[in-house]
Formats: C-alpha cells, structure tokens, sequence
DNA sequence: CTAAATTGGTCCTAACGCGAACCAATTGAG
DNA sequence: CTCAATTGGTTCGCGTTAGGACCAATTTAG
C-alpha cells in the first residue's frame, strides 16, 4: 500500500527546516566574527582542557582533513593553540590560548541568546515530540548504512 | 518556566538527522557518478522543457553565483546547454541535452529506489508526523528571519 | 623481537558555498 | 523620452567539504 515516492515530502521538509536553521544560525555566527565550523570548534573547546584533533573531530562532525585547515586559521588568528600529547608523540592538543575564552565568553552566550529567541514560546512536550521524531528518522538513514 | 538552554538537544537532533540523510543519500549519488548539487539539477530538469537559471536557483536552493559554476561543469560533460530567451535578452534557458535526459531516466529511479529502502516500513502516519513536526520547527526559524 | 597492520595528522585535488563587485538588459518614475 | 533603479548572470575571494595519498608513531601478530 505504500507509494513509491510518498517519503519525498517528508524529505523536502526536512531539508528546508535544516536549511532554514543553518541560513539563521549562520547569518548570525558571521555576523560575530567566525564562519560556522570556527564556531562550532571554538564552542566544543569552551571550559574544556583540550583534546586531541581526532576528539575534536569526532564531536564536531569535521573530517580530519578539513579539521587540520579550520585549526590553521583559527591558530593564525590567535584563539586556538597547538600542544603535544603526553604519552602519544603521534597526537595532538588542541585547546584555546586566553584570547580564545575571552572570544568563547563573549560569543558563546550571544549565539545561544539568539538561538533561544527561536524558540521562546515553545515547551517542553514539543520539543519530546521533535526529539522523537528526529531520533526516529535519524534510525532509518543508519540502519541502511552498513 | 523555559530552561534556558532546553532547544540544544533538538537542535543536536536536527543536525545528526540530516547529516544522516545527506551522508547516506550522497554516497549513492557519488557512487552513480554525480556531486549532490548536479544530481539535483539533473532531477530538477528532467520531464521539463528547461527553465531560466533562477528559476532553477530557486527550486533547487542554490544560490546564483554557485550555479553558474555547477551548470558550467554540467554542460561541459554534455548532459545539459545553455539557450536563448524569446523575449528576455539577459535571461538563459537550461535545460538537458538528449544525453541528459537518458542519464536522467537512468539515475532518477536509480536514486528514488535507494531512498525507498529507508521508509520501507513507514506508514502514511509517521509521515503526517513527521512532515508537521519538521514544518512548525521550520516555521520558528523563517519568524526570526526578517 | 621484527614485520605487518592500525592510528593520528597533514597535504592534495576537485567541487561547493556565500557574499560582494560587476556588467548588460529591462523596467520604472519623472 | 530619459535617466535611475532593478533584475539576471558571471566572476572573484575566502573558506569549507569529502576523499584519497602520504608519513610518522604505535600497536599487534607471529
């Protein structure tokens, strides 16, 4: 009974809602200073001692190859640094200078103030039945990815 | 009553979601020998008579600059060309070349089918939930976004 | 212990992605 | 009609993206 193509609507939808948050997240990312990876690095290493790039990888979703030339410039610009592993000489720390966390303090409340206007009237059971439906959906791409 | 940070794990959601999608549909995509932005061109021209190319940024949510480049390695492969306007000088007709249109006939079921894999056992209800959840949240964003 | 496999990072290529500057054609206001 | 504003596309700069080749350090198998 199901139609072929009846999942296309519930992609389309998906898309756009994706797109529609990057579009507002973005705008205001860039509208601070960073691109949306600087961002979303600078955010994962906030109140951390650092980690070493494959961590850092792992939980920003960024490939190792294009993990090693977001880190180049943000250590150009000054907030990021780059310190050797204890016990793995193949490893790397990578962790915020001071100018980092001043830049994360400032930024990091900022970003979330503005994500938060998104979503001022919404409540809890609303974002259970977003959550649901995400996880749900997420399922089926990884179960049909062996 | 709204904890302040009580959207991060659907937005977290949202994220792991889509890449799920995006990682799972463009291996295939690739695998068939297209980029994702080209198989979408292609599959926004196929069983039309061409369109203007903003039109074509429009459906497919490519911005222009980025288009032209996309469009340009898609008709050096041959599969599409540029026309003339009747009426509008500075416009541009694009649309598939023959070759296009059998490539078309071959990787759209191709692709369609794959996807179909995923939703299986999905019934027309987890659909209706699905697409009304990912439409109210996509809703929030485009309010905030004057 | 030594050779093979694995892991952590860097570098390369090809392709997007956006915003801004730019040019030609068309439309609009006066 | 005429000049200014708008629209359709191309080009450019900078940054991101995946994937693969590559190298050094570490771990594992025999």
């Amino acid at each position: 009974m199901n139609q072929p193509t009846a999942f296309l609507p519930t992609l389309q939808d998906l898309v756009k809602c994706y797109q529609a948050f990057e579009a507002y997240s973005a705008a205001n990312i860039r509208a601070l200073g960073l691109t949306p990876p600087q961002f979303d690095i600078v955010a994962t290493l906030g109140n951390t001692a650092g980690m070493t790039a494959s961590v850092l990888g792992e939980k920003t979703l960024i490939t190792k190859g294009t993990l090693t030339g977001v880190v180049d410039r943000l250590v150009a610009r000054g907030w990021v640094e780059r310190a050797a592993h204890d016990s793995d000489r193949r490893c790397q720390i990578v962790r915020l200078t001071a100018a980092g966390e001043a830049l994360f303090a400032k930024i990091f409340p900022a970003h979330m103030a503005h994500m938060a206007a998104c979503f001022a009237g919404v409540g809890a059971a609303d974002h259970a039945r977003w959550q649901t439906a995400l996880q749900q959906m997420e399922q089926l791409f990884r179960q049909e990815t062996p």
